[in-house]
DNA sequence: CTAACATATGAACAATCAATCATATGTTTG
DNA sequence: CAAACATATGATTGATTGTTCATATGTTAG
């Protein structure tokens, strides 16, 4: 509730005026947990290079899972997540259901941690 | 070692040409995984939390603690994730370590995020 | 309708991970 | 040097998560 009188840095070193400044200037929790959310979509190498492919074409579950060699039902599972962080769209033509990038959201993000990997 | 004739998608609806296409232009395995390994340290609320705060000041540990309401063993066992993954910088002075944001794409990064999350 | 196919879903299990507790390292003050 | 403080580290643990296997849903062809 409080950050009260815990036993927390017991031995005060704190910069009052600071924290309560940056304090004062934090988003809600609630959003900056569902930023947390999206970066963990990200943060798995199978999701990232069923995105990086998408970059390039729309693709069916099976092209993927051929693509990365990776089971049907894996791929199906990821896309789910990626589905749900709304990074992913599908398109369905009779059996088969098309992926496509969501929107140029998921493009910048990945170019922008691209070129901070690569320093 | 290859995506040869195994039993994933036995029954092949892969469109060739495409897959063929989309495997030429994906990056090094490696630059996926790194890739990763840098959302991976973004996604989770703790650390969040914590380069938000840096986006306005430089901090210590002992106020990340307080600003938070966190142990200051779980601030630093993060920051040295943060670290790790070269998001963050420190500067000593005494017994205290200041911590900042060690450059532009974690602004940009989270910034875009934020974006996305808000539609 | 039935068989074949493409995808989705559910349960289970191994692996990863963040917080906690205890303790170590390093720095300043007296 | 010793005591107090600020931070770092190591081990443990409960929770989360990605893959697998089995199966269900939905669609097309015969």
């Amino acid at each position: 509730m409080d950050t009260g009188d815990i036993e927390r840095c017991s031995f005060l070193c704190v910069h009052e005026d600071v924290v309560r400044q940056v304090t004062a200037e934090m988003p809600d929790d609630e959003k900056l947990y569902d930023l947390a959310e999206l970066f963990k979509v990200f943060g798995d190498s199978t999701r990232i290079k069923i995105l990086y492919a998408l970059f390039e074409a729309e693709l069916c579950v099976c092209d993927i899972a051929q693509l990365l060699g990776l089971t049907q039902s894996a791929v199906s599972h990821q896309l789910r997540v990626l589905k749900s962080g709304r990074l992913v769209k599908p398109r369905k033509d009779g059996k088969t259901v098309f992926y496509s990038l969501a929107d140029d959201h998921v493009r910048t993000l990945i170019a922008q941690g691209m070129e901070h990997i690569n320093e």
